[in-house]
DNA sequence: AGCATCTGCTTGGTATAGTTAGCACCTCAC
DNA sequence: GTGAGGTGCTAACTATACCAAGCAGATGCT
């Protein structure tokens, strides 16, 4: 309506929401399911063609485990603010380094990969 | 959604905002006007007849000087956490999944090496 | 072959977010 | 008084978020 920046905007989450549930394997309908919306609309939404409402995104977010705080930045509804640790470097090897589940040299190996993968661009 | 709670809160939002628009002095148009929206759909959201878009709090958020964090925590779009509380595990697969270093077949490998270790123990 | 069961998508509909026109009331100028 | 301009609200409408049913293609099983 009138702001065709914003038509971009929710066109990438579409974008952003699809690559997130094919990383994590998971079908339209399993999502849908997950996140409890109809599986043709979240069809809908991932093509561009709707702009999920913030209930919806929210369900979305919890659904493909990311924060909501994410998710709304990416739609465009959050401006990229201070408080939000979701950063941009350190992410990853944070997490790995705090993940429990791994011993030492699991972890060595995850980062290694990790920093090969991001040397090369 | 047969989620009651969910009535209170935005009902919450609309007695939120008519205090804060008086609390700047401002009158149903002036807001509705600077926030880009019709002053009887201001008027039903005050009272809690309509459940306003993301977008639309936004909006108001911006033009009632306060930040969108804050307003989308009164309609219970977020939680209250500042901290991040969302979820306990810092979560490898996210942070790998949300790093826009990587190349989706990079995002892959990394996962699948991840829940490799995972599986294993 | 043929049935079963996935995949994503289209169609046709309902519910509701949001708008434009206009009401009823109040207050001040004249 | 009467009209101009303010207040918030109602009514009727349009636009769109969202859903249920079902289709076409792919995969697999017997």
């Amino acid at each position: 309506m009138a702001d065709d920046t914003n038509e971009r905007v929710w066109k990438g989450v579409g974008e952003f929401i699809r690559t997130q549930r094919e990383l994590a394997n998971l079908s339209l309908r399993q999502l849908a399911d997950i996140a409890k919306i109809s599986n043709p609309y979240l069809s809908q939404i991932e093509r561009g063609l709707h702009k999920p409402s913030a209930d919806v995104l929210k369900n979305l977010a919890s659904a493909l485990k990311i924060s909501a705080e994410t998710m709304y930045t990416q739609a465009g509804l959050l401006e990229r603010s201070a408080g939000d640790a979701n950063h941009i470097g350190p992410g990853v090897e944070a997490a790995i380094r705090l993940d429990p589940q791994l011993s030492a040299d699991q972890k060595d190996t995850l980062t290694r990969i990790y920093r090969g993968f991001v040397e090369r661009g």
